[in-house]
DNA sequence: CAGGTC
DNA sequence: CCTGG
């Protein structure tokens, strides 16, 4: 039959920090809980003493979409030890010490970065939410209200501009109708892209509406699992220039090189602890 | 003015 | 470029 709950022994697994970090935008937390949903499936997750526990709207037999889905495999500490021995990256972790990347789905990943543009995190999550509700296909919960799975590429792609500008899209629904467009036309194929190295994914990303170095990266990182791909955006900019360089003022190219030289083969998991690190203890300007 | 792109 | 915090 299968289960409503599951419990994981984790290590060194900060769920509060790795759900609200901004590489995932459907994530509410309630109380010490965090309900959420990833794929077609609602779940509820709490960390206590160690343990992750999983609530499910249905039984569930085999919880290894979730166990990929939080990376509960992922040895941590390996990736650590390969992070650049300077006081900024050291102080980083030790602030967020269990840190995670997600393994997100590939689509909803890029939708959501396609929105993010010139958007803060609450803002995302609304358009993300307000989309889910009108376009995703109900699914079960454990709450009064149904949960919504997030749409299809093909339901966005018969959209109106419109309609989507009543999500709050604003100018990204463009960007977002053309991208779920072009995936329908084949002007990309979505399923070759974990057969691809980085860079080659990263130029077939880039060949769709709306998708420039920044969102490909970011899918590159939290869909793809390329863990080695170090997104710049303004925040990360102005965390690396204040961190690294505060005393002269790189050009954006200088940052972009810095970032790809200086944080070795796990520079996207570096980049998450330096972005959470800056946005919740940095002020920055 | 805002976590980007055309 | 949209639009809201």
């Amino acid at each position: 039959m299968g289960d409503l709950r599951k419990t994981f022994h984790v290590r060194d697994y900060d769920l509060d920090a790795t759900l609200s970090s901004g590489q995932a935008f459907r994530w509410q937390q309630l109380g010490q809980a965090w309900e959420g949903v990833i794929g077609g499936r609602w779940v509820r997750l709490r960390l206590s003493k160690g343990d992750i526990t999983a609530e499910a709207a249905k039984p569930v037999r085999d919880w290894a979409w979730l166990e990929h889905y939080l990376q509960l495999h992922f040895n941590l500490d390996q990736a650590l030890a390969t992070f650049p021995d300077d006081e900024p990256m050291q102080n980083a972790v030790a602030s967020f010490p269990g840190l995670r990347l997600l393994r997100q789905d590939y689509w909803e990943c890029l939708a959501s970065f396609i929105l993010s543009a010139t958007k803060q995190i609450v803002q995302i999550r609304q358009m993300v939410m307000l989309l889910s509700k009108r376009y995703g296909e109900p699914i079960a919960s454990n709450d009064d209200d149904p949960a919504f799975a997030f749409p299809t590429i093909k339901v966005i792609a018969a959209c109106g501009e419109k309609e989507l500008r009543e999500c709050k899209l604003g100018f990204r629904a463009p960007n977002l109708l053309g991208a779920a467009r072009d995936i329908l036309d084949k002007k990309i194929d979505l399923q070759r892209l974990p057969t691809l190295t980085s860079s080659e994914a990263r130029k077939e990303l880039m060949k769709l509406h709306g998708v420039g170095p920044k969102i490909a990266d970011c899918v590159l990182l939290f869909a793809g699992g390329h863990q080695e791909v170090f997104p710049v955006d303004v925040w990360i900019e102005r965390a690396l220039q204040q961190l690294y360089f505060p005393k002269r003022r790189p050009s954006a190219k200088q940052l972009r090189k810095f970032a790809d030289t200086h944080f070795g083969p796990y520079a996207g998991f570096a980049q998450q602890y330096l972005f959470h690190h800056a946005r919740v203890h940095l002020k920055l300007k």
